[in-house]
DNA sequence: CTGACAGTACTGACTGGTCAGTATTGTGAA
DNA sequence: TTCACAATACTGACCAGTCAGTACTGTCAG
């Protein structure tokens, strides 16, 4: 036992925690630091002793968050044969998880975009790996004649942006429901590409 | 005849060409006015005589492009009668908009996002308008019996989306080509709904 | 026609608040 | 006593925004 404070959660642990809270809620520039140190009930000092800046903090967080969709996305699969089925679960997977965690959600899809180039990188980064995770899935749907030949690399993009645009949109307003999403959005990514149920 | 000097643009339109090709290129908080000023060649009390303040400038832009846009798809429409040719020919036209100007769109689908609450609220001005006009259309191809009914709420959203998104990997990248995405996502999209040409 | 005044457009040196990052010191566990 | 970690006070670069002043054009009374 390292730690048996009132506060049991390690000091780098409560940076990340407020650092998302206020980042998710008021963007990267608007947040001061000063803020996620009140937040978080710590120092200054310590933010600079666990990372080594601001922009670094925050990706760290983009990154936490992009891991856990991805994990979650292949372990869903994990049991499902090749083939349509994969990219079915894959994408409900990934809409579970967008519903389950809605301030990281923000984070990634609305606070990680319009920064400047360092950012921009980043970004780009996370999102050509969430496409190439589905057009992976895709294309053996393609290869197993699941669905007819298309390009697979333009259609994992307009998913991922279909997807990202609604989660947003539910991020806001809490509307649609899950599982209104559910129901509604992956029938007419499956319908898309010529599948059905 | 007001005007013959050697520079034929007016301050404020000089003003609002720089300030586009900064922001767009390197975001807003990334952009200091002293650049705007030397791109332009005018003076800083320029900017502030004809915009109050930095944010307006930016918004200026965005609410610029945003008109064209939705001004291109209404005039697309015109000669259509109701149903899902509109529908068709209004994706068209915006995507064509999309294609013909590359850094107005990534100023608005990208630079435009993560900025703080003032901007948010614009960003979604703007995302409501373009959903509601393509819900609109939808609408009508459902009451037509076009295409069988849907929540077209969500279709509108994601449908945004997915363009978004092929845009801003077009803009970044310059693929897919233009024709490569009116060939693939725009049967994408009608076909998501259930409609064949 | 002219010269006093006014309105508009523009200039650029300057300022003041802000905030990321640092220097320094404190502390408790091993 | 050492060292990993944490707290606090402080610094200074940066940059949006300001403002006193210039330039030019119009106009109207004498």
């Amino acid at each position: 036992m390292t730690e048996q404070s009132p506060e049991p959660a390690s000091t780098r642990e409560r940076i990340l925690d407020a650092a998302l809270n206020i980042f998710s809620a008021k963007g990267f520039h608007d947040t001061k630091l000063d803020e996620i140190v009140a937040e978080a009930s710590i120092s200054k000092g310590s933010i600079y002793f666990h990372f080594p800046n601001k922009e670094k903090l925050f990706i760290a967080l983009v990154d936490q968050f992009a891991d856990v969709i991805e994990r979650r996305a292949r372990e869903a699969i994990e049991d499902e044969a090749p083939g349509m089925d994969r990219v079915r679960v894959a994408l409900e997977a990934v809409l579970e998880t967008f519903a389950k965690y809605r301030r990281p959600a923000k984070l990634l899809l609305v606070q990680a975009v319009g920064l400047g180039a360092v950012f921009e990188r980043k970004r780009m980064e996370v999102t050509d790996r969430f496409a190439l995770l589905i057009q992976t899935y895709l294309d053996e749907a393609v290869a197993d004649g699941s669905i007819a030949p298309v390009n697979t690399h333009i259609v994992a993009h307009a998913w991922m942006g279909a997807i990202y645009s609604v989660v947003i949109q539910w991020v806001y307003t809490g509307e649609p429901s899950r599982d209104e999403i559910l129901h509604t959005l992956l029938p007419l990514l499956l319908k898309s590409v010529g599948y059905q149920d």
